[in-house]
DNA sequence: TCTTTAATGCGACTAATTCGCAGTTGAAAC
DNA sequence: GTTTCAACTGCGAATTAGTCGCATTAAAGA
């Protein structure tokens, strides 16, 4: 039988105290090859066409499931659907390309530094944030 | 007839080319003495107090006209719902109190300058972005 | 192998928003 | 002031993204 790679996810998936089942094995694949933010139409598109009969209904809980337990990151960008990308090791924000949709990753200490000095000027802590830039390519 | 003070965005709306309807003024006057950043739902139920008989579906209507012609600004907060506020003067960014669900308004020249400096290094340009910081007031 | 209970697929449901349509009404033209 | 007509309205039905209940299946620990 052709066994697949094990997922990176797959031990996480299980420390976590969750199922390793057949539909979430084909979605841990799934979310491991993505290098990209996909949607839940995404990724059950990706996953039917390792596996059919994957229902979709399987991959939002799986999604949620994931989600909780802190093994993947959900965002939802302004079009209205929850995108997903692996917990980064370290936080950025997000370039949108409003031509393409294309979402490039970048990071700046002294952005998130401002951003500390900002909210205790003005007696917050900072719990979490997101900085989306929309941008359009130069030429 | 108990006529209420024109709306300011009352003549915009019809320079814009757009009818001034009965419907319409109450929503007008609903978003000049909001100051706070009310969603859909809100936006009706406020009129309705006003006015009922507005139809919801004419205050989904009303607010993607004042949006498409840039009267008002509209987000989507991380609940899904589409919020709206006036068309500030200048732009800024958001505290979200994470216990509360206050909104807090706060800008950052320096901010503002830095995501120019990373977008060009990038190779982009800047259509807008959007920031929100998730916190909790400390104490 | 047995048992327990989480996970699955299905279809029905919900919430936010849009849309089709027939009737109404601003406001420009008479 | 009246006429005209497309823009606007209210209604309820449709759409979209996501959730849920339920009967069934299957991980995985004993």
């Amino acid at each position: 039988m052709t066994q697949t790679a094990p997922s990176i996810l797959a031990r996480r998936i299980q420390e976590a105290g969750l199922r390793l089942t057949a539909p979430r094995r084909v979605i841990l694949q799934v979310l491991d090859s993505a290098d990209d933010h996909p949607d839940v139409e995404e990724l059950h598109r990706r996953a039917q066409a390792i596996e059919p009969g994957i229902s979709i209904a399987t991959v939002y809980r799986t999604m949620n499931a994931l989600t909780e337990h802190g093994l993947i990151e959900r965002q939802r960008f302004d079009d209205g659907r929850m995108r997903y990308e692996a917990v980064p090791e370290e936080h950025h924000d997000h370039f949108i390309d409003v031509e393409t949709g294309e979402v490039v990753e970048f990071r700046s200490d002294e952005i998130e530094r401002l951003q500390q000095d900002i909210a205790r000027a003005h007696g917050f802590e900072i719990v979490s944030h997101r900085l989306d830039i929309f941008v359009r390519r130069k030429r």
